[in-house]
DNA sequence: GTAAAAATGGATCAGCAACTCCAGAAAGGA
DNA sequence: TCCTTTCTGGAGTTGCTGATCCATTTTTAC
């Protein structure tokens, strides 16, 4: 439950609907014009609403930004919990790295991680914003933590090793090389990232096989 | 050589200190409230310069901008470019990151990688400032694919290892690191990331020792 | 020493974007 | 049905911020 439906009590379908338009008109114009690049009179016009609506349903742009930080949890990593959990072996993670140079691809390489972009942009700004994101990225390694956890428990990684800094790791590897990916405008550093971190866990996997 | 040198022919020694307290200022200001959250005004009143004489040395806030990118390439990458080129053991790597960790102690983990943070706010917003950050981020890598290149020259790693994936992954898991570190106001995820990476390192050099 | 070029100060402009207001339409509840 | 609440429309206002202008002082070059 998000923090966002405590401060709208009463809201009919139809308004419901309203504003879920509004986030995600907002949410796609940050993605790619930035938090400051985005004004409420494009994100007015972009979800088809009046002026008045924005500040109906949320009580300044920073409400809006905060609401879009939600919605893009859900969508980046919510979306894709099921998946991470499915990470339980080494060709899993390599099928899961072209699954996102892929999208990547398609994108043409812009825009780089959504959360993080936020992120980065508001992390010094805005405590709540930074929370929010701090709080999707937690939600994000828990999930790839997840995913680790059935490597060890079906033999593919031995009980020694430390899976929580491993999913940390991962993490912040997926990050960095979406990072590179989007200033260089091309999948090769992401590749490289991610390929080295799954490299190491198939060391982790083989140095010590399961003793069964 | 920057890019600005050519754009600002002649430069008074008075008049080029001016210019460079106007850039520091700004590059202070936009580490600590971003890009779009600096105005000219705080960087007037911060270098103690009146308002025209940011546009005789700028352009215009963009051209104001690229020469903070400029500036931040410079001080993080070329201050420690000898020193990358010094990282030729995992001894030393781990040394590094011990001295990264301890500077994002020092500085509350607030604001992650300068150049990191120009490149997400402004990647999709102005092309000549993501030429610019990628400039920045291939220098970089190039310094550490040195520390590495050497330490496949003094036998540490061997010559069958890619080290150009190795030096963009493990400036990758920097910057997604650095990013988790200021999201979540903590070096635990900075240290995981590094960490994990340093020990991939180590597995490569000691999986195939020098057969010397 | 003098003229040209560069540097400085500060007032001011103009546009934009966040935010407000109020009136009216639609929906819900008894 | 009728009354309350919610939703919608759009004009309007205010403050900020990037940018401009021009006069004045300082420095450089010969």
């Amino acid at each position: 439950m998000t923090l966002t439906s405590k401060l709208t009590p009463k809201l009919t379908p139809k308004g419901a609907a309203t504003r879920s338009r509004i986030v995600e008109a907002a949410a796609d114009l940050m993605f790619v014009r930035g938090v400051a690049g985005t004004t409420l009179e494009h994100v007015r016009d972009e979800a088809g609403v009046s002026s008045s609506q924005v500040y109906h349903y949320f009580a300044d742009k920073d409400a809006l930004v905060r609401a879009v930080i939600d919605y893009q949890n859900d969508a980046v990593v919510g979306a894709q919990e099921d998946v991470f959990a499915r990470l339980d072996s080494v060709a899993a993670l390599r099928a899961w790295r072209d699954e996102v140079i892929a999208h990547q691809d398609r994108m043409n390489c812009m825009g780089g991680c959504p959360i993080g972009a936020l992120g980065s942009q508001l992390g010094e700004l805005d405590y709540d914003a930074r929370r929010g994101v701090a709080q999707g990225f937690h939600r994000w390694q828990a999930a790839i933590l997840h995913g680790f956890r059935s490597m060890q428990e079906n033999g593919t990684l031995p009980a020694t090793v430390d899976t929580e800094s491993l999913a940390t790791a991962m993490l912040a590897s997926l990050q960095g090389g979406l990072l590179l990916c989007q200033l260089h405008r091309s999948t090769d550093p992401l590749r490289a990232a991610m390929d080295t971190m799954i490299d190491h866990v198939a060391y982790l996997a083989v140095s010590s096989p399961p003793t069964r």
